[in-house]
DNA sequence: TTGACAATACGAAGGCCTTCGTATATTCTC
DNA sequence: GAGAATATACGAAGGCCTTCGTATTGTCAA
């Protein structure tokens, strides 16, 4: 139910890209390529905190836990850009779709997948 | 610069839609159709905050100050939808447009005027 | 003019987020 | 088996967000 918060979508991320991870994976996939590298103990306790909100899944089998995303990629994604209709586009998802779309800097090829998409849509009303 | 925070959109979302206003006029918006209302001197606070972020403009010639938004709506939701492209849609537009459109239940009138706006947008490429 | 009312300024509390240091336990290596 | 390396747990600090109480100042009416 709890939005993810900055810290926790940079984890969540290596998660979705990586699958099944450890503390090290995570901390390791976090530090490459970024000129401040995290301390280990900093994930390990966003890690503990996340397990608490229910936002990652622990296994403690082994001595070194094992952790994995709780929600889908596509699901959170929903639930931050829902989230973000509600406090900003006074609820209305075309609002937010015109506005991103009108902003975007989309190749043609892009805009064919939309169309696509939307005749999809079409079908299904 | 800045993203406005949680509450900071509740009062940018009043100045859009009023205009310049004085913290009462905020409060008094706010307030209205809420259980839990909030306090004058929070709003004010919070309006003082944002005029140091310079989210807001302040008219001081009065002693009663008047309050508009340093930004356009549509800027401020353009930079709010380009923070979580960032964070959550690993830098795709098109992956966040594709999801809104995906999860949102959009009328066939709706849909039409997307596919509008995608033709303007195919003439200009 | 004085008292009630209204406005701003300011400080501080409480909560969450992020960070890290330290303590403790386990495992590996020689 | 001893010491190094690595793991988790935990506490706490610092920062920002939100909230509000209080102090101070200005305004207006009787």
């Amino acid at each position: 139910m709890t939005r993810p918060t900055n810290a926790e979508l940079a984890i969540l991320n290596v998660l979705w890209r990586r699958g099944r991870s450890t503390v090290r994976d995570v901390h390791d996939a976090l530090g490459e390529g970024r000129q401040e590298p995290v301390g280990y103990t900093t994930i390990l306790k966003l890690l503990q905190i996340m397990t608490e909100k229910k936002l990652v899944k622990r296994d403690t089998r082994a001595r070194t836990h094992v952790y994995s995303a709780a929600l889908s990629e596509a699901t959170t994604r929903g639930h931050l850009l829902s989230d973000l209709v509600d406090r900003a586009f006074g609820g209305s998802s075309l609002a937010l779709v015109l506005q991103a779309l009108s902003t975007t800097r989309a190749t043609p090829a892009e805009l064919e997948q939309i169309r696509r998409l939307l005749d999809e849509r079409d079908g299904g009303q």
